[in-house]
DNA sequence: GTTTTAATAGTAGTATTACTATCATTTAAA
DNA sequence: TTTAAATGATAGTAATACTACTATTAAAAC
């Protein structure tokens, strides 16, 4: 079933933002403020003078800085299973339908629904940047215990799903799907920041980029599908 | 030429920490406290107090946390391009290279150069959990400007050289390479912490999934490259 | 063997961060 | 119009991330 409201564990948060003013307001402009310091400059204190509010305030929202990282990277994933349900609907091409899933993880554009207090775009910058942060800590295991990265476990599994439906015998349907989504991120970044580390190119015509990280992406994918297929399992002699 | 003396770009430190005994000790027990308290709850206090010093020493030979943590990373880099110089020695077959070089990456115990006071095994867990960190930041522009990546890129550009080898068509050498070291990393950290974004097994018998790991990316790397080598230049109609 | 220098230690101090606690005020719902 | 929810204001604490300066020790040079 298709649903466009994302939904976040309540774990995350202390009241959800989503539900007064203010708790959008902490939403839109942590986004904006992320994206303009970046996450280790970013503080309450700023935020609170950002919107005008204090910081008291806004720990009645998150403890603290990391879980109101960890609500914004669940929102993405939420909003990115959510597109890919959209655009693959109705879709029975399963090669067509992995056209459509690398076009949604390379591009906040595509496909979007807008809600007016997340910039998408600026979300997709952020995550691209700095998302990997979430769970590449010490205290990852307790995150995951309670349930914090279930949104990105959900994305992959629908991924490697995918995957499973074009070939039923690939032996490692989830490690491509995450490899997918962090290689994905991973070539935005390197072609704006470490452009010897892949052969995409970035571009202010960002156009150009999309398609050729498309290509890549997707040729990826298909080799790792189509070479296992190949495999016929052999009798040892 | 094979060097086995690691060389860290000189920009990073104050003073040179390798040419003293404090020096060697910073190093030494920042491993191992990253490794028990990760990156954010690390810092130079604690550091001190655990190596019987001061802070104000330790800031003698690093300007902060971030720029000790960039020398461990540049470290770990030029040890696994080290490791893979020794490993391919004298090795023509190219698929015997690729094996060599997925085992330096994914064993920090295979082809081991001991150096008393680096714990390559300690620092290979830290790279795995927090490795991304080091240019997953606001400010790795102005790194970059100085530097602190050459060593990854060149172990990247090591790799991406060995793929065209392999094949000399291939269009995304570079790319693969990057994806190949962060998707080794990875999947030792998923097959640990969040299991379901991998086929990989943890298991405390090493073996067993340094093998999957193994063949995972050995498949992954050869599906890249042969698939592409199928694809005949087509002409347009 | 003394002088000079390099290396380290010790102490103190500052600005910022990451909170917690308490109370007052405004706004909305009952 | 009362009551409760939401927010704001203020203050305070412990820890962090430094900087500055001075003292001591150890090693190298003369």
């Amino acid at each position: 079933m298709l649903n466009t409201n994302i939904n976040i564990n309540s774990e995350i948060y202390l009241k959800d933002p989503k539900s007064t003013e203010l708790g959008k307001k902490i939403l839109e402009h942590s986004i904006i403020l992320i994206d303009k310091l970046g996450l280790e400059d970013f503080n309450f204190k700023k935020l609170a003078q950002k919107i005008s509010s204090t910081e008291s305030s806004i720990y009645r929202y998150f403890e603290n800085k990391h879980y109101l990282f960890i609500y914004l990277i669940n929102w993405y994933w939420e909003w990115t299973s959510t597109r890919i349900d959209i655009s693959t609907l109705n879709i029975d091409d399963s090669l067509l339908k992995l056209e459509k899933i690398i076009k949604v993880l390379t591009e906040a554009s595509f496909m979007d629904i807008d809600i007016p207090f997340i910039d998408e775009e600026i979300l997709h910058r952020i995550i691209v940047r700095e998302g990997a942060k979430a769970y590449h800590h010490k205290t990852v295991d307790n995150d995951n215990s309670y349930g914090f990265f279930i949104s990105y476990k959900n994305l992959c599994k629908k991924i490697s799903l995918l995957f499973l439906e074009i070939n039923k015998d690939y032996k490692y349907p989830k490690a491509l799907a995450s490899t997918l989504v962090e290689t994905a991120n991973n070539n935005i970044y390197f072609a704006k920041h470490l452009p010897r580390l892949t052969e995409i190119k970035f571009s202010d015509k960002t156009e150009v980029m999309k398609k050729d990280l498309f290509e890549m992406l997707y040729q990826m994918v298909v080799a790792n599908l189509s070479y296992s297929k190949k495999q016929k399992p052999k009798k040892k002699k």
